[in-house]
DNA sequence: ATGGTAGCCTTGCTA
């Protein structure tokens, strides 16, 4: 039977547990990794999500980011950060193990506005997540990177290419660190069962983005190949993203045999 | 039409 791995950037889980502890009800996942928790770990409403038959692992940060990984199965961690940034404080990475699958959950930074040093972190923080790619590649085992990367692969990939072509989530210094990222030899899970335009995972809480479907695709699971050959399905839960209260994402999922 | 929304808290910052 699939295992079904699913990624979610929540905007705030204090804010949105009703919405989350709903989904997991009804999409009920294996494994379900989360970002911008917004909140320190003593403040994760960890009873009602366990109460659902998830453990957890989480990194939290008050306000900001902040990562976890929820899975039915026992999960041991393997990493609390990103490699390489020693006098990185934001809570962005956590990876796991988890009945031999190797899961982590990534919030890349976002990067705006381009012309301040929010840009170079982020550039910065996707050269460290290729190189640490590269080793866990190494390991010839299976990996699913899944997260909010804050990057729009490709044009079709954005409801206006135009408008964004100067945003950090479509640079060309942002896509092409992520097409290396992928050309090392990840495979993006999402577009190999889902092709062609609007397969959007981020729909902007202004200017009625979601019902004109202004959307992005900027949450990803990359796959290493061990955990490719086992891929059976993927797609977008756009249903949460239409409900009160929504997050401005929406679950992205993918199954491994 | 140069706006608009959401969350948390620093009534501004991040997205």
């Amino acid at each position: 039977m699939a295992t079904k791995i699913a990624t979610w950037n929540v905007n705030s889980i204090r804010a949105r547990l009703p919405n989350v502890t709903a989904w997991l009800t009804q999409a009920a996942p294996d494994i379900c990794v989360l970002q911008e928790l917004k909140c320190e770990e003593a403040q994760f409403p960890r009873a009602e999500i366990e109460d659902l038959g998830y453990n957890l692992a989480i990194i939290g940060q008050k306000t900001y980011n902040g990562v976890a990984i929820l899975a039915k199965a026992p999960i041991e961690v393997e990493l609390r950060a990103l490699p390489g940034g020693e006098d990185d404080a934001q809570a962005r990475y956590v990876q796991a193990l988890i009945g031999g699958l190797r899961v982590a959950s990534i919030y890349l930074p976002n990067g705006n506005p381009v012309e301040t040093d929010k840009f170079a972190y982020k550039l910065a923080w996707m050269d460290r997540l290729a190189a640490h790619a590269g080793t866990l590649l190494a390991l010839e085992e299976a990996t699913v990177l899944a997260g909010d990367y804050n990057v729009c692969p490709a044009d079709e990939d954005v409801f206006d290419p135009q408008g964004f072509a100067g945003d950090a989530l479509c640079r060309p210094e942002s896509r092409s660190r992520f097409w290396s990222l992928l050309n090392q030899g990840w495979t993006d899970a999402l577009r190999l069962f889902r092709r062609g335009p609007h397969v959007y995972t981020y729909w902007d809480y202004q200017a009625g983005a979601w019902p004109k479907d202004h959307g992005l695709r900027i949450d990803h699971l990359l796959l290493s190949p061990q955990a490719a050959d086992r891929a059976s399905d993927a797609d977008v839960d756009r249903r949460p993203r239409g409900q009160e209260k929504a997050s401005d994402h929406t679950p992205v999922w993918c199954l491994l045999r």
